[in-house]
DNA sequence: CAAACGACTGTAATCGTTTGCAGCGAGACC
DNA sequence: GGTCTCGCTGCAAACGATTACAGTCGTTTG
């Protein structure tokens, strides 16, 4: 232990001549960076913007630095990314998106399970062999279909994310499962969009196109949404009145536009709150405390679903 | 020079041997650590995002990486960041917000003119003594009011973002300049904002519930003015019927809202890019370089704005 | 009075690169 | 044959912290 009067004076020293320590030599002694590698697919995207904003959060309080990489969903810049954690430039990697770089998956091959210091946040792959942070997909996808169909609803549509990923596996498969369940009355059309606006444009389009369109379209996240909530204008169409629409996540503008979307609401800034919590069990040796975890989430009304109008609610009548 | 076999040699050693560089090792040895510490005000905002996007890429393409600070306008954390300058865990700083920390500060002292590898993106305050990218946000301002006066709009209200912000009395500079022009006319009416929506609808409220509201409404982002458009609804005013609305930046959402969002565009993505070359012109060495660079906005039309209804018509056919 | 202790000083090794320099064999050139 | 250059090998000194250990000195304790 080092005398108070001491130490005042070697800090004051310190004050006097402007010294700073210097990260690298320390990194290269210590071993560790204090800096935490998060891949992002998007940050233009509030939806990862949020994640990010918690994790980044979490990690400063922690006393660790983010160093961000946006990957823009290419596998590439995923797997540069992860090379620098073998290089040592950070102490662990939060990756968002759904692929393991190749860097990451041999590090965690290479030590004990539980002890790579790799999570993975939104996702959930059990065969990635990498503990993770998300919701319930299958489930959230489940009540926001079952809402649609309690409104009365029977024509269905469906606005997923690349099927690349097991986060739209989830939602589709709760969705049908909800389907199923009323095989006679409800039948789902699924349009396929990548999770921007203008997808979710091309994917309404699609479905409000045809002859039979749907009365209430779900879709996999709020852009997308958004972009459905555009095409029903464009069709002349008003929502709810006429076609009802549900997003996912509940980004800030999922609210105050006109009418309000009806999503389902994932705690973002807890979800990254709670990788990088993760990932320090991880670092300090907590193996036990390094397993998956599911957050909840929650099916949020507002304007943008009402049930559906005369014809279809004479169908529900009829049932 | 070395030979190309001895070089494919050492490489198949390298893959065989799975050897990767240490780079605290490296950075100790070179005094360069290949990173570029941002700081964003807030990263849930698209427009910072979007900033934020140009910027990894620019980084990526030019060996660096960024480390990313999310400082939620905070002084202590932007503080807290710029030090990481001085620990050497960075080679230069970006910041985006409007305050240039102490330890950057002291930085750009201790260095001759246009060699501290510090600059600013979006705001422009020369007395700092930093080389910035930003747009001329006076004359786009100007421009702004110039188009709402055109209308025929006579009482035109301003959301602001904080005054402490040189971006934001810039705007507000710009606004006086076009209203004074038409100082027996047009009258201005001036809200307090944060750039958050809820500011926006705070502002919208006010400027909208009182005795003579005005007809057309600029605001300093687009978030306010999606904050400003639901004040409007609440109001049970119709834009662009009742009243016009203009926002600044032209994110994302502003384009597929209803009515779409009349706005004025910055380059985001190239905004940030452009901080980028700035700042590695710097780290080279070209000095001469390191100058401020104003980028082109453009005031983009769509449909939240239109002429204001008959009786402020008529102010127009009487003046 | 010797031993023990607290609080400091001093010295040296270590982390994994980069960088410069000396050395050296092989081939090219005069 | 002697001199040069080319391309490699080997060696050693940094870079700036961390860490361990031995040594000093004055005070306290049995």
């Amino acid at each position: 232990m080092v005398n108070v009067a001491t130490r005042a004076a070697v800090m004051a020293a310190v004050e006097a001549l402007g010294y700073t320590p210097n990260a690298a030599a320390k990194s290269l002694r210590t071993l560790r960076s204090g800096k935490l590698l998060v891949t992002v697919p998007d940050i233009a995207n509030p939806f990862f913007a949020q994640i990010l904003q918690g994790i980044e959060s979490a990690a400063l309080r922690a006393g660790y630095a983010v160093l961000l990489g946006d990957t823009q969903h290419d596998e590439k810049r995923e797997q540069q990314y992860a090379t620098m954690l073998l290089r040592r430039e950070a102490d662990g990697l939060i990756f968002l998106g759904h692929r393991l770089p190749k860097a990451a998956a041999a590090l965690v091959r290479s030590l004990p399970h539980g002890k790579a210091p790799v999570v993975n946040g939104c996702e959930f792959s059990p065969s990635l062999g990498v503990p993770s942070v998300h919701i319930d997909n299958a489930k959230a996808a489940f009540e926001a279909v079952d809402y649609l169909c309690q409104l009365g609803h029977r024509r269905i549509g469906v606005v997923t994310g690349p099927m690349a990923s097991p986060l739209s596996r989830d939602r589709l498969k709760g969705t049908m499962t909800r389907a199923n369940r009323d095989k006679a009355r409800v039948t789902i059309s699924v349009a396929g969009g990548d999770f921007s606006i203008e997808s979710g444009i091309a994917a309404g389009e699609q479905l409000l196109g045809g002859a039979k369109p749907p009365t209430g379209i779900f879709c996999f996240n709020d852009e997308m949404a958004i972009g459905v909530l555009h095409a029903a204008r464009q069709h002349g169409l008003r929502v709810p009145d006429d076609v009802s629409v549900i997003g996912f996540d509940d980004i800030r503008f999922a609210q105050y536009g006109d009418p309000p979307l009806t999503t389902v609401r994932q705690p973002m800034r807890e979800l990254g709150e709670a990788t990088v919590r993760l990932l320090l069990n991880i670092l300090r040796g907590n193996v036990k405390d390094a397993v998956s975890v599911t957050l909840p989430h929650a099916l949020i009304i507002r304007g943008s679903t009402a049930a559906p109008r005369a014809r279809a609610s004479l169908t529900l009548v009829r049932g």
